[in-house]
Parts: structure tokens; C-alpha cells; sequence
DNA sequence: AATGTTTTCAACCGCACAGGA
DNA sequence: ATCCTGTGCGGTTGAAAACAT
């Protein structure tokens, strides 16, 4: 599954490692140490770039580094870490010993993000992440996207353009950005659209109960439709094959949702709808009563 | 069995950052 | 303060392997 080993124009070989590459690297660096990469291929024999053999040693020759199917534990280690760092493999890979940064990426990127492609949210939505800090430009941006995307995925009528969502967003949006660091604070943002809402009244406790998939649907539409002003935020909890998103999104309504996964119709329960946590900003805003 | 499609994952690429000159 | 170099990180690629038709 590998390139075929070529010969670049500066005479530098790529692609695939042969058993005596990975023999005389491994020998160098064992006996000598990474002193220097751009050095090394020479001192070593090897027509490579430095680049290459750190990437060699680092993600396949290292002494230590664990191969094969990752353990229901690393499975749930990775989402979870994945939840709190975003996409920051090397941070992630700290706390798995013997995996990779390269490795714990290409698990995510063909187990985790396939399954949940499989098993998309309702309304998943893509969001920021809380990696960087958007422009306002950047942000206008993606809230313009994300209404569009919501519009399309939810098939919404015109009265429900990705323009007149957008007006509303910045109508009735505002964060507390005094807290940027530090622990989350609480401020009361009206984020709630009860036009979008219909009659639905999600405040009430125990008003959530055990929907069949159709009936999960409509609710959620309109949950969707509520919040689509902002972002959607999901929580998503299951034995096997949903994964928490909620903390790569921010805005929007916070929605937590558990998958009965006894039920082959997959059942999906509300759980609580009462405000939303922006990870962005670490503020949690509440439904104002 | 042959062919087409999807999945997997090692390796590449470009960029950002740190540290030294 | 600026430039240069080396390193590390994250996104992407692409061919082999696995699977489906």
C-alpha cells in the first residue's frame, strides 16, 4: 500500500523502504542517535532526505511502536481525546504509548470519521474547531456555510433561507469573549428561535422520552431549525459506534442525544436541551427561562 | 474468475515554529 | 531585529489489499 520506491530529480530515492534501507537506518540510529537528520542519510549510506528517515524511524523503526488493530480501549482513549484536543495527534499520541501521531491520524481518518459517515448525526453540522481562532471574515463565513448547509440538509423553505439565517444569527448571537482563558463562565444568550421551534416545548423536564426513528426525525428537524442560527453541537453516546462531537462545534443548541443500541431501529432519546457550551469561547450559554 | 470499488496506511508535502548566527 | 536551518506537525496522496458485484 506504499509508492513504489523512484528516484527524484536530486537523486533522492522516495517511496517504499526496502528491508536493507530499514536495516541500515535502524543500525545508524541505534548505534550513533538522531544527532542530526539532514545529516544522517549520508553518515548512514542512505540516499534519502532527512525528512524521510525521521519519518521512517519515527513511525515504523522506533523500538516500541505498537502495530495493528487498536483496542476497544485505545478506540475510546483516541474519541476522547480527539473530543478535548481536535486534531492534535501528536498531543493525542502522548497518551497511547507505542501508537504514532501518523498512526492514531490514519485510525481516525478510516475508522472513526467512516463510522460516522455511516452513521451521520441528523443535522451534523460542521463547525470550528476549537484548535485557532477564526477571522471575523472567516467566521462570517462559516456561519454562512453552515446556514446553507442546514438549509440543504434539512430541505428548509425559502422563510427559512440561508440569508434570513444568517440575519438571525447575528441578531440575536453574542458571546462572552472575556473569558477566553480559563475556566467557563455562564452568560444568558436568547439564542433560542421559538418560530423555529413550532409548539414543541423542550424546556420541560421529562418532556423527553424514547422516540421511534420517524418521530426522532421531526423532533429533530425542528430542534435543528432552532438552532440554526448557530451551529449544532451533539453529543453522541453509544456502546460501539457513535463517538462524542459536540466539543469540535460551537454555537447552537446543546443537544444530547444516547443511542439505545439494543434496538435495531436505533432509538434516540433526548436527554437534555437547555443551553449550549462553546468550546471556543468556554462560556455555556443557558435558555433564558 | 474477472472486474470494479472501497479501504487502508506508509510516505510525501508544505507550513509553522524554535533556536542559533 | 532579521535571516537561516532543522525539526515536528497536520493534511493529503496514491498504490496495494480487501471487499463487492
Amino acid at each position: 500500500m506504499v509508492r513504489p520506491p523512484y528516484v527524484d530529480s536530486n537523486g533522492l530515492k522516495k517511496g517504499a523502504w526496502s528491508d536493507d534501507e530499514d536495516n541500515k537506518l535502524r543500525a545508524y540510529v541505534q548505534r550513533y542517535g538522531h544527532w542530526n537528520w539532514r545529516l544522517l542519510p549520508k553518515y548512514a549510506g542512505l540516499a534519502r532526505c532527512g525528512k524521510s528517515c525521521r519519518l521512517r524511524w519515527v513511525n515504523y523503526l522506533k523500538p516500541g511502536v505498537k502495530r495493528g488493530n487498536f483496542t476497544k480501549e485505545e478506540e475510546d482513549l483516541v474519541v476522547k481525546l480527539h473530543a478535548q484536543l481536535g486534531n492534535k495527534w501528536s498531543a493525542i499520541a502522548a497518551n497511547l504509548p507505542g501508537r504514532t501521531d501518523n498512526e492514531i491520524k490514519n485510525f481516525w481518518h478510516t475508522r472513526i470519521e467512516k463510522r460516522r459517515d455511516r452513521n451521520p448525526a441528523p443535522n451534523k453540522v460542521k463547525g470550528h474547531t476549537a484548535d485557532k481562532p477564526l477571522t471575523k471574515a472567516q467566521t462570517l463565513n462559516e456561519e454562512k456555510s453552515s446556514a446553507v448547509t442546514l438549509s440543504e440538509t434539512l430541505n428548509l423553505n425559502e422563510s427559512a433561507s440561508s440569508d434570513s439565517l444568517i440575519n438571525l444569527q447575528n441578531s440575536t448571537l453574542s458571546f462572552d469573549t472575556n473569558s477566553s482563558s480559563g475556566s467557563a463562565t455562564e452568560s444568558q444568550v436568547d439564542f433560542w428561535a421559538d418560530t423555529f421551534l413550532g409548539n414543541t416545548d423542550y424546556s420541560q423536564e421529562g418532556c423527553f422520552q424514547s422516540l421511534p426513528e420517524e418521530e426522532f426525525l421531526i423532533h429533530s428537524e425542528l430542534s435543528s431549525s432552532g438552532s440554526s442560527y448557530a451551529a449544532s453541537a451533539f453529543q453522541w453516546n453509544a456502546d460501539d459506534d457513535l463517538s462524542i462531537m459536540s466539543p469540535n462545534f460551537w454555537g447552537g443548541s446543546f443537544v444530547s442525544y444516547t443511542s439505545n443500541s439494543e434496538s435495531e431501529t436505533s432509538y434516540i432519546s433526548l436527554q437534555e436541551m437547555g443551553g449550549f457550551y462553546d468550546p471556543f469561547f468556554e462560556v455555556f450559554h443557558h435558555r433564558l427561562p
